[in-house]
DNA sequence: AAACAGTTCAACCGCTCATGA
DNA sequence: CTCATGAGCGGTTGAACTGTT
């Protein structure tokens, strides 16, 4: 059943690649381009079938590609993102420069998600796992918002992908391969593109990337609630990611998360820490010196992923949205529910989700007790980091999640 | 030193999606 | 619209490596 491997010719190798493989390869796309891969092997005197060839491109020989330990920075990105997009590893990719999708792959599988499940965290639903079954309960509403949100980052991250294969085949045919290409015209480039997500870096980081420092890392404000550790610097120094549509732009801007959040969140990481986590502390606090929170900054102040009303209101800041957001994951307080989530719809007016949130503020205090304080953090730093980032030049730093916040965001009904 | 267990990661597999005839 | 084909994605595998007994 379904269509059968495509090494399953005779003669055709499998396995590891030996150094002279990779040689020709190599000599071979540097000289040609791939394009078509299926005709790419014969052509280049491999014995190996197109597929695994541009594996072996994509995931190894490409020369933008960054080996070795992952930094700081990189994991909270890939937790950040896990956390709203799930298994969506080129998605991801996307946002991790010089990284493959299959080494973030294999580095969730192997490091981060054991690390979650050390601290209690269930890396699938990136929530406290006692709180797993609590979520069938009366947060089904919370969760289907949580859904839709994460739906238009999938969709913008899935257009900027686009983007990013377009701009790069423009890009490619202005390179020296195009030139190469002059040489042998019957070589196209095809979709060499698309290997994967860390090729697809969008034209400004192309642009800014060579030898370019690596800006501050992103705040991962769940790293810091979890080990309790707190930024000294609160100088606003913003990490932007570059990509043209990018809703994820970290900023630096020495803002915790306020009120028991840090409290929560030291009960829930900082002391009770097993061994291997601890080590985590400790790494993590070497670099967290350097990191600072989030700001939603790019774009000059809009969010080119959300519907015109969301970013053209005023009063409508995006840390507020993110807090909206994370209430919303919380599934608790009102203060913290989305303000799209007021009623049936994402429809709903301001106004109306301000009286309904002082109604239900007192009652859901109480609530707010009862649910754990650790899970609030978490999702905090996850969806404040996630969410509050969009991309602006100059935006102010973000309203951070306040417990007692007001909460404004997602004012009209968002892109279906 | 050997055996075993656990971990890592490159590579494979099978499926879906996009595109063009 | 349908079908064929190529490419890409995510899950899984297994060899190599590392740590433990």
């Amino acid at each position: 059943m379904g269509r059968s491997p495509c090494c399953e010719k005779v003669g055709l190798k499998k396995g590891p690649w030996t150094p002279e493989e990779d040689q020709k390869l190599l000599a071979y796309i540097e000289k040609h381009g791939h394009g078509s891969w299926r005709a790419l092997p014969a052509k280049a005197g491999l014995q190996r079938c197109g597929k695994s060839c541009r594996l072996r491109w994509t995931n190894y020989l490409r020369p933008d590609i960054k080996r070795g330990e992952f930094s700081l920075q990189e994991e909270q990105t890939i937790i950040q993102l896990h956390a709203l997009l799930g298994n969506r590893w080129s998605a991801i990719a996307t946002h991790l420069p010089k990284r493959t999708d299959n080494e973030i792959k294999n580095y969730w599988n192997t490091h981060l998600k054991k690390r979650l499940a050390k601290m209690g965290i269930d890396p699938c639903t990136h929530k406290a796992k006692s709180d797993a079954l609590v979520s069938a309960d009366g947060h089904s509403k919370s969760a289907a918002n949580l859904s839709h949100m994460a739906q238009w980052e999938s969709a913008r991250l899935e257009a900027e992908a686009r983007l990013v294969r377009e701009s790069k085949l423009r890009t490619a045919s202005n390179s020296t391969i195009l030139q190469q290409q002059q040489e042998q015209p019957q070589h196209q480039m095809g979709s060499s593109s698309s290997s994967s997500s860390t090729t697809a870096l969008p034209p400004a980081l192309l642009a800014s990337k060579p030898g370019a420092p690596p800006g501050p890392p992103p705040c991962l404000d769940v790293l810091r609630a979890w080990h309790g550790v707190w930024p000294a610097k609160p100088a606003i120094e913003r990490v932007d990611l570059e990509s043209p549509t990018s809703t994820l732009s970290f900023a630096a801007a020495g803002v915790g998360l306020v009120d028991g959040n840090a409290a929560a969140v030291r009960h829930q990481g900082g002391e009770n820490l097993e061994p291997e986590s601890a080590d985590w502390k400790c790494l993590a606090k070497d670099r967290m010196d350097s990191f600072a929170g989030f700001s939603v900054d790019a774009f000059g102040g809009e969010a080119p992923w959300l519907p015109e009303p969301y970013t053209s209101q005023e009063g409508c800041a995006w840390g507020q949205f993110g807090a909206g957001l994370t209430g919303l994951l919380l599934g608790d307080s009102g203060a913290q529910k989305p303000l799209g989530y007021c009623g049936d719809s994402y429809a709903t007016r301001r106004e109306t989700c301000e009286e309904e949130d002082e109604e239900e503020e007192e009652e859901e205090e109480d609530e707010e007790e009862k649910e754990g304080e650790a899970k609030k953090s978490y999702w905090n730093s996850i969806l404040n980091s996630v969410n509050s980032s969009s991309s602006s030049n100059s935006a102010p730093a973000p309203a951070f999640y306040n417990n007692s916040a007001r909460v404004d965001f997602l004012r009209r009904s968002p892109v279906p």
